[in-house]
DNA sequence: AATGAATGAGAATTCATTCAT
DNA sequence: GATGAATGAATTCTCATTCAT
């Protein structure tokens, strides 16, 4: 972490001049927003200060009150996203009892958020490691946090004996990947498949398996010769 | 498509001063490991010509004669990936009868190409867009064709009666987005799951579900509560 | 003098929207000592008036009520040093009569300043070119009220026949020079010689001359062969 | 020193990314050339380095094909002053034998480059302390280099009795101070003393003292009441 | 009088691209 | 074909100065 990168950041937050609480507030959030937009569009290094500065209605200066790097920006921009599943999928699985409710809740919810968040969450893929390492860290920090919460509302599942024994981190990103890839692939999908229906076949898929009676009963042995194939082949 | 790009491309080529057939190949070889090396650690914007010609063992201007912009070069090293793609999962599933063991040999290649080319395959994800529209189309369409070896290896499982009606669109990135994920999640996977065992757990879990009997007793009407939850709550 | 500057001065002053005199005396001697600091550790270009302002316990704007652009507090720092020397050499000298003693307090009381305010001199000599024309203009009619209190004292020295006749401009600068030097090259001078040391040693050189009766012998022969030496050669 | 500066200097030089010797020396020639010209004109804060290219005839690119940062350029540019005294002093002593011959001559020859390099010599004197530390360390040290020079020939003189003993560190700098003050004060000296005469009174002043025989007479004794007085007023 | 947020011109520096050799 | 010096547009960031409050 050099110099610059240490003054930045104080407890993973973005450092300020400018005192005033709620005027920090507003104009980080015009900030972000016009970013947000720019960025994607055009990415992070085709989008200049002064382009933002602009959509936002304020002077390029007056950018470096609020930030004090243009890294800085994209660092509020994807906290905004990953923030955004941290907070909102709690919300949409808030009392609910069922466990498989409650995991299907959430990624019906992830899916939402993603939906919303279309343009941020590939913005995500594509700039996190725009990011220097500490920021990255941050970032990852939040994808963690989203993580516990699903492996949470796995082991409610497991727990009541609704799956079957398997390995959680694998299970996670199957489902952290449904959401996700609705906004990554969404040049493919949104014009074949509506999000409801994407989010139930998904699910189903994953939680009921795609094979039939038939497919079920040769499953086992197949993956037995695969392994064994991969075993001779490779 | 501006000049430069129409310029830049006939038939989804890049286009190059040199006559020399064989030189050109080996030059654009040189460029694009070099290339892929340094976008991969630092990203395209942050790689400078003079870097890759200086990685290349070439100098800066020798470049130009066999690209014609900075683009050019990451349109080839992305296409790279992803013919990647193309050729090594039609060659790993040659010969093999069985629909199931086609499928899963697939999905089982796929993840070794990904695992493979690790870095490029992130590269993809973080880079597509900043390709030009054209550019990118021709990625796309690259990205098409591995779409089409997937959807008719689950048609042949479909035929064979072994994988229920459903969605091809669907799963065919669920089961993209294992091999993927493998490489967009290293950070995390890597270091808590062996490829093997991920490829076997992925497998496992979408094509058998990770219900148990009991969960599978409550899947349907829970999901039917989602659905009502669902159009009840937005 | 371009119109910016002329609204600047008045009468060799900087110019102020603040009516009340004292205020106006109180606030410049904080911007003043505040820029006296920072202009001596990091030099007029590299402070910022924010800096001072902070240093002054002030806000940015509030400067710009007693000052019209940043050059002016550069004016107000150099006119605080060459009027330190104005009022305090004569001060020394008040109501000594020997001649010769005079001249060595002139001396000893222009070095004592000048260790006294030696950043500042040093400042001086950095940063009076920095100043416009006319303030430049400012800065050395001061310099040039200094040498003549100087050229007095040497002419009561010479009418009291204790200096042969010879050229006052250039002893004038020698005397001048053995205060400034004191501060030009306390970085060699500091650890190797005291003040007091210094004056006496200085004085002594420059008075009496440095050459001993065998060196008196042959100066004159000597400084002849370099004038011929000099007209031959150049 | 930070990366920036450890980069930039190996052995006190300034490093380039050119590799033809020839080329570097000739293009850093032109910049050196024309940065002289402006730093002295307009200082170094103010001068940019699109001026400095467009008066040494190149593009503002080229600059840093040469030039790590702006701030070498300053230090060549002073560079080249202290070592115009380094090399061409002892080149005007070679041969001499008689030490106060030597001595005078050192003067002359310190006036003279002074005189030749009299915009960069002021210019040493305003901006040396706008380098970083290190850079200016550089410099001083061809400064005690030429101090070196300096008390070689005093050693001489004192060696041959023609100097009495004293403080050689204060005489160094009272020599070196009448070259200096030639650029420093030029702005007086210039209209009222031609350089030859000025070489001369200052070399007679200092050597052979200012004072009459009278003067001498009574000169111990106002040094002591100098000194008492000091002692009783401070 | 005082504040400090806001402005915007300007400067150093980088780097894709060109071109003389 | 190959080189690498040269170009100059573009970008980030700074900071003197202004102005609404």
């Amino acid at each position: 972490m050099n110099e610059k990168e240490e003054a930045s950041m104080i407890d993973s937050e973005v450092v300020t001049e400018v005192e005033d609480v709620a005027l920090v507030e507003r104009r980080r959030a015009q900030i972000v927003a016009a970013a947000t937009k720019l960025f994607s569009k055009k990415g992070f290094y085709r989008t200049t200060i002064k382009e933002i500065a602009k959509q936002a209605g304020i002077s390029p200066g007056l950018v470096y009150l609020y930030v004090r790097e243009k890294e800085d920006i994209l660092l509020l921009v994807l906290l905004q996203v990953v923030e955004g599943y941290v907070k909102e999928i709690p919300k949409a699985i808030e009392g609910i009892e069922d466990p498989m409710l409650r995991l299907m809740k959430t990624v019906d919810a992830y899916c939402r958020v993603v939906d919303r968040l279309s343009a941020a969450t590939v913005l995500a893929y594509r700039s996190t490691k725009s990011l220097s390492v500490n920021r990255r860290q941050i970032i990852q920090n939040r994808e963690l946090e989203t993580n516990a919460i699903v492996a949470d509302v796995i082991d409610g599942c497991m727990e009541a004996g609704l799956i079957r024994p398997l390995n959680v981190d694998v299970l996670i990103y199957q489902l952290v990947l449904i959401a996700h890839g609705w906004a990554l692939k969404s040049w493919y999908l949104r014009s074949r498949v509506s999000l409801d229906d994407y989010i139930a076949a998904s699910l189903e898929n994953l939680l009921t398996g795609v094979l039939s009676d038939k497919g079920n009963g040769t499953f086992e042995a197949t993956l037995q010769r695969l392994k064994n194939n991969t075993d001779t082949g490779g």
